[in-house]
DNA sequence: ATTCTCACA
DNA sequence: TGTGAGAA
């Protein structure tokens, strides 16, 4: 296990662009060291990145994962820390939820607007049928 | 290979 | 919340 890492090394890892790490750094999420202008990233580093990604994943804009991580090696007591990150937490399960309702409330209209439209053409198809025997002759006849 | 900036969705 | 292009 290194100590040190290379952007690309980082971007490799854990599968993103180098645009998008030096992107959060300009976020200030991140905060390499520099060798004469190249990004020395240490392992406390990475496992800022680390965090970084899950959080994303998890849903959570990067100005919330970045009070979170500044948070945690700022030194601020434990208590506080897991306080406020449980709060995030239900905040986001809170949000998820909301999300959820609404999908189903959309998913609900769809069903009906979807009833209606294939009712409708079943009304429009029957009365084809009743038309039918009549046209067909006509149209087979146009066709060749 | 890495840096930065400007533009763009 | 990123990506692409171009120059150094």
């Amino acid at each position: 296990m290194q100590e040190t890492y290379s952007i690309s090394e980082l971007g490799k890892e854990f599968g993103i662009t180098t645009r998008a790490i030096r992107f959060y750094e300009d976020k200030e999420l991140l905060s390499p060291t520099r060798q004469g202008g190249r990004r020395i990233y240490s392992r406390a580093d990475r496992t800022r990145l680390k965090l970084l990604l899950r959080g994303k994943r998890l849903g959570w804009p990067l100005e919330e994962i970045k009070s979170v991580l500044n948070m945690y090696d700022a030194g601020d007591g434990e208590l506080d820390q897991l306080q406020y990150t449980a709060k995030k937490i239900e905040q986001r399960r809170q949000q998820l939820l909301r999300q959820k309702q609404d999908i189903n409330a959309a998913l609900a209209d769809l069903d009906r607007i979807q009833n209606r439209c294939v009712s409708h053409m079943a009304t429009l198809n029957s009365c084809n049928d009743n038309h039918s025997s009549q046209n067909h002759q006509s149209q087979k006849e146009t066709s060749s």
